[in-house]
DNA sequence: GATTTAAATAAAAATGGTTTCTATTTACGA
DNA sequence: TCGTAAATAGAAACCATTTTTATTTAAATC
């Protein structure tokens, strides 16, 4: 742990600005997944300085880049998480707690199986939505290059 | 088509309003999910009165109902749908027109390749989560009852 | 090591979808 | 028809997020 994340963010073409490593520090300290105010209040405890609206340009930078996954949470809030596993994959969320937990396979029936018996978890809700475009929007021309 | 929906109310414990019925004509008009602003525009064409905080409710409540599905969108806005099909499935949204159109089976690879071959759209990302309550939430009394 | 410059930042203010509040009106069982 | 709890309209508040602008900073170049 204490991993030092220059590298990742020079491929990303992102400068290693102190905010950005502490924001990244934030997020790899935490099994939980961090609404921006969150990682605002642990970066603060390092530097005094404040920057709420930083702090949601870095995590979007860093999220659009791949190195943090973006959870949009059923309060309507962002949330954000910095998962080790690299590989295609989908979460367990505990709606209460908001524990992140990988789930290694793809298939419905499956995957409710696995949850009950490897996390002895309460499965309320899941939702899956295949986003894209369909037949007709990718053919107008507006919007072709998505 | 243009069903009368005082029966499900009726069911539900909802009184048949007006503006409840107009609400529900509305959605059950479009092909595509419709955002409480949008709604609120259908119905404002028949009877002159506004009240969209009320639309709010009324749509927060027929999809608490299980009337109506609820989609929360990518931008981060409710979207509301009128779905026919009563059974458990999913569903292929179009981010560029909202267009609903199910999904019959369960399945990662099987729905992607579904939609490749029937809906000729372009997948530009999915979303699968399973939301419940983790072990050690299922166990505290504060919260046992959701 | 000093210089340069585009990128990153802080702070305040604006935005906008949604919710709350309160007084009034309405649907419908009795 | 009447009585009452439910539903409504309108205004105002809420609050996560975004925009704006002036300032500071990281790091490439000299």
């Amino acid at each position: 742990m204490n991993h030092d994340f220059r590298e990742e963010l020079k491929t990303l073409g992102l400068k290693a600005t102190p905010r950005r490593l502490a924001i990244l520090q934030a997020l790899a300290g935490s099994s939980i997944y961090l609404s921006a105010e969150e990682v605002w209040a642990k970066v603060k405890e390092g530097s005094r300085e404040a920057g709420l609206p930083t702090i949601y340009r870095n995590l979007e930078e860093l999220a659009a880049g791949g190195l943090l996954s973006k959870v949009l949470h059923p309060d309507r809030k962002l949330y954000y998480y910095l998962c080790q596993n690299k590989g295609h994959h989908h979460h367990f969320v505990c709606i209460a707690c908001r524990r992140v937990e990988d789930i290694g396979t793809c298939a419905l029936d499956a995957i409710s199986r696995e949850i009950r018996e490897t996390f002895r978890g309460k499965v309320l809700s899941h939702t899956f939505q295949v986003e894209g475009l369909c037949e007709d929007c990718c053919h107008k021309e507006e919007i072709k290059d998505r």
